[in-house]
DNA sequence: GCATGATCATGC
DNA sequence: GCATGATCATGC
């Protein structure tokens, strides 16, 4: 009999048995020709290496795949970013959620935590062109538990999607919900026809999964492959206290006060986007920017409002082409990746006198029923793009969102699919619509 | 050069 | 006062 070729009740011996993959492809270790034929590319890459490369094929079980050893085997696909560098292709997906058990759960002894507690993360670079066992590995496997760091941060987000589904709202479960740990979708379930029971409430839910975030993903990239392991926000703290105690002793403060603290000034009279710059500045402690918010995939917005406490203006996000939006799903669109995010409000106050405070710090992120009615807005533009570019919703159509300029000036245009050009424009939320949800954070 | 977040300006 | 139209500074 031969010898193992590693210990399966050590994580160790396995992580350094997956380290002869790095910097090849599976089909260059193994022995393929008795499964090749049978695989297309979109199988499981994680599954061949369990089975032909580790040679270890445990059946379906609830637990980690190396059940001795607690380790549970993920492949995730990434992408080139500069030479030598990398950032995920796409979410890593843990598990399926049980819609039906995870209410009785709690999330040190949950199903998620037995599964993927300890995990041997492989990457590899994702090229659609070949198939999965050729596509190579790269950088060295990364044996994952949940940084002490990010654990606060992780339970929480963990609770969230628990309390969502114990409310009965499993079918408004959002990516935007959470900071790391996500719920997407995944797996049959999706169509209206075929959606997910649920166990406290009669309404039908999409199957979903939790996943680490891609930007979360990305910043273990990142630390794995400098090996500096400073993964963000500060000891014990979640998510949310981190950021509200940096920007604790800046509350209250003027505009002008905040600026000479952080030795940063105004450009120029009308640089539109200070007091955003300052936040920057305020969340990166002067160096590179707000590395916790990139993780989290947060979306930072300052608002300015007026000693009434209505924003002085609507919300503006990217740009879209007419003849881009023309042939795309919402769900695609760049404006619905936007509001899917959690966003992170710096709300600066004007007195009467016109001082300008930063007043205080909120998370939000938007309810499922105004994000349908985005959905609608958009539906609408994509419908009145095709018909006459030039007309497209208006704030007074929408209690949540509408259409308007983004550009350089009126000669900055876009193509139409009448054949002419119009002014670029882009969605915004609309100015009272952000009253209304501020004035209730 | 251009997209982006944000703010200014005008007319009703 | 507000909705709509127009534009700015910045960073990549």
């Amino acid at each position: 009999m031969e010898t193992p070729k590693y210990d399966k009740t050590s994580p160790k011996s396995i992580l350094k048995f997956a380290s002869g993959l790095t910097g090849k492809s599976l089909a260059q270790v193994v022995e393929l020709d008795t499964f090749k034929e049978n695989i297309r590319n979109k199988g499981d890459l994680g599954l061949l290496v369990e089975n032909y490369y580790f040679q270890h094929s445990p059946g379906p079980v609830a637990g980690p795949d190396f059940p001795e050893a607690g380790v549970e085997l993920k492949t995730t696909g990434v992408l080139k970013k500069n030479p030598g560098n990398y950032k995920a292709k796409e979410r890593l997906v843990l598990k399926m959620i049980d819609f039906e058990n995870i209410v009785h759960e709690n999330f040190e002894s949950s199903s998620l935590m037995k599964k993927c507690k300890l995990m041997l993360i492989l990457f590899y670079l994702y090229d659609a062109e070949k198939p999965i066992y050729d596509r190579k590995f790269v950088l060295d496997p990364l044996l994952y538990s949940i940084p002490e760091d990010d654990f606060p941060t992780i339970k929480r987000d963990w609770e969230f999607i628990r309390n969502k589904i114990a409310d009965g709202l499993a079918h408004e479960l959002s990516e935007g919900d959470t900071f790391y740990l996500g719920a997407c979708r995944k797996g049959a379930g999706g169509t209206q026809e075929k959606l997910r029971k649920q166990p406290f409430s009669s309404v039908g839910a999409k199957s979903r999964a939790f996943s680490f975030k891609p930007n979360y993903l990305n910043k273990l990239i990142e630390s794995h492959e400098s090996e500096s392991g400073n993964m963000g926000v500060s000891r014990g703290l979640t998510f949310e206290e981190a950021t509200q105690k940096r920007f604790k002793p800046f509350l209250g403060k003027t505009v002008p006060e905040i600026s000479q603290k952080l030795g940063y000034f105004r450009k120029a009279a009308f640089h539109k986007g200070f007091n955003q710059d300052l936040c920057i500045r305020i969340l990166s402690n002067g160096k590179s920017v707000a590395i916790e918010l990139d993780k989290a995939g947060i979306e930072m917005k300052t608002i300015r409002v007026n000693p009434d406490g209505k924003p002085r203006e609507s919300m503006s996000f990217p740009g879209f082409k007419f003849l881009d939006i023309i042939n795309e799903d919402w769900e695609d669109s760049s404006f619905f990746e936007k509001i899917e995010k959690k966003f992170l409000f710096v709300i600066f106050e004007i007195d009467e006198l016109g001082v300008e405070r930063l007043a205080r710090v909120a998370y939000w992120n938007m309810p499922y029923a105004d994000r349908l009615e985005a959905q609608r807005v958009w539906e609408e533009t994509k419908r009145r793009v095709l018909i006459d570019a030039t007309q497209l919703p208006r704030q007074s159509e929408s209690h949540v969102a509408h259409v308007r300029p983004k550009a350089q000036n009126a000669q900055d245009t876009w193509p139409t699919p009448q054949g002419g050009e119009h002014v670029k424009q882009c969605f915004w939320l609309n100015r009272n619509y952000i009253a209304n949800v501020i004035c209730k954070l």
